[in-house]
DNA sequence: CTTGACCTTCTCACTGATGTGAGACTTTAG
DNA sequence: CTAAAGTCTCACATCAGTGAGAAGGTCAAG
């Protein structure tokens, strides 16, 4: 599979796609043209790349996280990868607190909102 | 209130603080020596700001939204502003969206740390 | 074979929030 | 007065991501 298959078949950007293979998340090959030749189980690594930096994680770790898993479909970490566990257990206390915080501005945004409304109604 | 102060009150690194008023978020005065002078209620406001732009809006969102406030501690929204409603609505929903997201990344990363630890603790 | 549509390559330059450091000036403590 | 601490501006770095441009590859239709 080309780049322009992978990114459509991903929704995510040709060129996002080569920065990633520049960050080291990705490895595809490359043809005798020097076109990149993906496989089909990056659709897979792209979505959990996703995930991840969405989650907030640094691409290096993501690479690292990459590095210790088999993707045959779900099954993960063959890999001793020693530290990584507790990196993992740290970025997850993080996600705890970024979810919490973004229920408090949702929050802060509500109260926002409800204020607005009423001056807009009041006098419109 | 000079920036350090307010730096130390807010647990905000005085670069930032400089870089929200170039921003213009913040308005401090100026002393005779060019030092900025902030008011009380900038601890305040820098909470807000701080909130807002980990709910992901940008500065510019923000300016506007705090030029539509009377900050008399939380009493907001005298002025017009119109579309800015609509537009936090929108704001909203993409937080609500950030929300789930984040909560399944986490739930990802349950998974992988689960599978983890049973390989550690199978063969430590 | 030529043309045109489309795909891919690489490189340079930028964003936005934040970090960091340098060099100059001011204020404060001893 | 001197030294330390605080502040000023300016400039460069980071990190995920975006955009544009120039060059070349691929393929089908004429």
């Amino acid at each position: 599979m080309r780049i322009g298959a992978l990114a459509h078949r991903t929704g995510v950007n040709e060129r996002l796609l080569r920065y990633y293979e520049e960050q080291g998340l990705l490895r595809p090959t490359r043809r005798a043209n020097g076109y990149r030749e993906y496989h089909e189980s990056d659709v897979a690594t792209v979505g959990h790349i996703r995930a991840l930096l969405a989650a907030g994680l640094p691409t290096a770790v993501i690479t690292q996280i990459l590095h210790c898993v088999h993707s045959d479909g779900e099954q993960l970490l063959p890999a001793p990868c020693p530290g990584l566990i507790a990196h993992l257990r740290r970025e997850h206390t993080r996600i705890d607190a970024t979810i919490t915080q973004l229920q408090a501005s949702r929050q802060a945004l509500d109260t926002l909102l409800a204020t607005a409304q009423g001056q807009a109604t009041r006098q419109p």
